[in-house]
Formats: structure tokens, sequence, C-alpha cells
DNA sequence: TTAACTGCAAAAGTTTTGCAGGTCG
DNA sequence: CGACCTGCAAAACTTTTGCAGTTAA
């Protein structure tokens, strides 16, 4: 932790253990999740936390739905983030399921994919058999 | 365009031909780009009338970048959008890269995938050789 | 001891909403 | 004429920044 240059501190052992158990979450979540309790801390901590985490890498993030990025522990797992767009929810599929898209973005453009960090958009099995709306 | 109970208006007229114009832009880029000119339009229009273009299918977005997603007309062409995160460029590649994704996507999760609404995080050719940043 | 961190308050930026008036069809 | 739209202003949010005081190492 501290090769990093940062502190152990009480807030930031809060953001760490609110990630943990939320598992991934926006700043925003995040910043109500902590407002509560007996010591509530402020957004600003929050957000400055996550930056400082995130420049560490003890915290990574990816963009699951249409606003802030979702922070998670690098422990969590990669996995893809399938977001259905009829209920909104998020199911985590296996990585290597798009083992040929990176392989071929890397052949046609010689680009280098983390496919891990964005959310693929679609329907669920649930929702894709109903009416069609415009997301 | 009034089969969806849309009038078309001048506002409206000039959202469309800057989408037509930029090939796709953020609401903020459109707000910065219609508030300019002899008749600048008011934030509130522009978002007012992508919520009504978009309900109408008369545009589409997708998450090209952190944060609000981009807009473009639905002549604009599918396509995946590669975003490289050293450089800040956006790619166009062919979706057809990402049909062996979807095929598994729908197998193993029965998950109805659109590929051409989200963007691929990576590094580019240029910047995939340079050094490692925590994007 | 001191550089890093926190809490508070204020600022900045984006998006939404209310409302009175204008206009497309 | 009537429903849809617009412009303006204000509100609601999310995120950033400044600063003085606190604290981990």
């Amino acid at each position: 932790m501290h090769e990093a240059g940062l502190r152990m501190t009480e807030p930031r052992r809060r953001v760490l253990q609110a990630l943990e158990h939320l598992g991934h979450a926006t700043p925003e979540v995040l910043v109500g999740h902590l407002a509560q309790g007996s010591a509530p801390l402020p957004a600003s901590t929050v957000y400055r936390n996550l930056e400082s985490l995130a420049g560490a890498g003890l915290v990574r993030h990816s963009h699951m739905h249409h606003g802030a990025p979702a922070y998670h522990l690098p422990t969590h797992g990669n996995h893809l983030h399938l977001v259905c767009r009829g209920c909104g929810d998020v199911i985590e599929a296996a990585p290597e399921l798009a083992r040929d898209l990176a392989r071929n973005l890397r052949s046609t453009h010689g680009f280098d994919a983390d496919v891990t960090h964005m959310a693929i958009d679609g329907r669920c099995c649930r929702c894709s058999g109903e009416q069609r709306e415009t997301q």
C-alpha cells in the first residue's frame, strides 16, 4: 500500500471496504453509501481517494452504465460486463468469450484492446423476447 | 419524421444538421456548437431535441468516452469504436470483427449484444509500444 | 517533523425542470 | 385551434478546488 506513497487512513479503509462489499460502484453510489453511518465521509474525500487509489492501481474502473465509471477492487476478477437495456441487469461473463474480438482488433488495426474495461450493451435472455424499445 | 408525432422546427433542423456535420458528438459538444451563430440555441432545447429525436429513432447514441454518450445519425453507419487511452483517438472498425463475440454471448448467456453501442478501450498501434499509464 | 490527508465550503460544469408564450400542421 | 416546441431562468446534481487544521509514518 504505501509502496505507492499512500497512507492507510480511516477514510481510505472505508472506501476499500465499501468497494469490497459492493463489488463495483459508481462514485455517486459510493458517496451515498459512505455519507451514512456514524462517521460520514464528504464527497470530496471519496473522490480524492478513488483518484489516488486508482493511480496506485489499488482500485480499477470500468464503464458499465451511461454515466460515470464503476470502480472495483483489482481482486474483483476480470470479466465482461453485459448490461441489459431492458431491465438494467449487469451480467458477468468470461473474458475468453472476447478472445476472437481482441485478436481481430490486433491483427486488423494493431489495437491492444482491454475488453474488461467496457460494458457490452444489449438485451438479456429475459428481455430479448419482449417489445423493442429505443433503449 | 412526423410519423413519430414530431414536428420539423428550425432548432430541430439545426441539431440534425450539426450531427450530420460532426459525425458524432456529445451533448456538451453539441450545446457548445449550437450556442454560437446568429440564432444560438439554449442548452435545454438541445437536450430536449436529442431526447425526442432519439425516442423517434432519428438519432442514436453510443458510449465512446468516459462521460456522456455520443449522438449520431442512424445513417452514420454501424461500426465498432476503438478508443485509445493513450492518445484518445477514436478508430472506427468493422462490426464483423465482433461477430464471434456476439455469437458467444448469445449461446452462453442468451444475451443479444449490440456491439456498436459501446466503445472498446485499449491502446492504438502508436501508443501500445509506449509507457504504461493508469489511463 | 512533515508531506499526505481530511473536512468543510464554495465553485464549476452538466443536465433537468417550470412556465409563459410562440408555432407547426 | 390545439398540441407540440421554444427560450429563459432557476434548480438539481455531480465533480472539482481552496484552505486551514490533522495525522500517519
